[in-house]
DNA sequence: CAGCATCCTGCGTGATACTG
DNA sequence: CAGTATCACGCAGGATGCTG
């Protein structure tokens, strides 16, 4: 057998607010810190700040995943690339079936509630 | 524009331990409170009980979601029954690519790391 | 059998301030 | 610009005991 479950290591990998969007929104191509970050706060309406600390956890944790992938650029003022892996380039698609079955079950009642909290 | 963000309403929906997994789990057809149960024992290598509370607390969420339906025998002893609802069901393959996705590319030693904790 | 009531603990998240 | 450090808090989830 492979393991007992599958969708639990899944859940584990993508736990926290904004891993999923963050990998969603990287597959168009790199993006760097705060393109991340207003992209993330965009959609949320309101419009809350999402602390440095919070962003850069989930970093952490979807690199050590091997979703994503960190480029350094060293130079100054910093600048530094995030951009998918094959690996995580390959969750895309779940990522999609997941918003194709959002779209098409959850109604807009239920996605306000989520926006306005 | 439907809504901001499906991925943060579906990520709110399945969140918690075991939503993912019991709706999996129904299928294959309704199950009883101690069939679910067992069946989410199952697989875990700790083996460590689940509260009652926890597991209610799970129902109501997804019966208030839509996605499963509740049913009461209205006997002595007591028979509760819990079963997909159409909205559930249209869930299952999501789940299924999932798992699918789960079983590619996390390895074993990930999975074991998630049963071990 | 299928829960509810209560207490407790860890962790994810937010807010604020500071740095190379 | 891209973070780290510190404090505070809510809530998911576990443990235990009781009930219709």
């Amino acid at each position: 057998m492979k393991h007992s479950c599958p969708v639990a290591a899944f859940q584990k990998l993508i736990s926290g607010k904004y891993k999923l969007r963050i990998v969603w929104d990287l597959q168009d191509g790199p993006q760097r810190y705060s393109e991340i970050r207003s992209g993330l706060l965009r959609g949320l309406v309101g419009t809350r700040e999402i602390a440095p600390r919070v962003l850069s956890r989930e970093w952490k944790a979807l690199t050590q995943s091997g979703l994503i992938d960190r480029k350094d650029y060293g130079v100054v003022p910093p600048k530094v690339e995030y951009r998918l892996t094959r690996k995580g380039k390959s969750i895309v698609p779940v990522i999609a079936a997941i918003r194709n079955w959002g779209d098409r079950h959850l109604s807009d009642s239920e996605a306000v509630k989520i926006a306005a909290e």
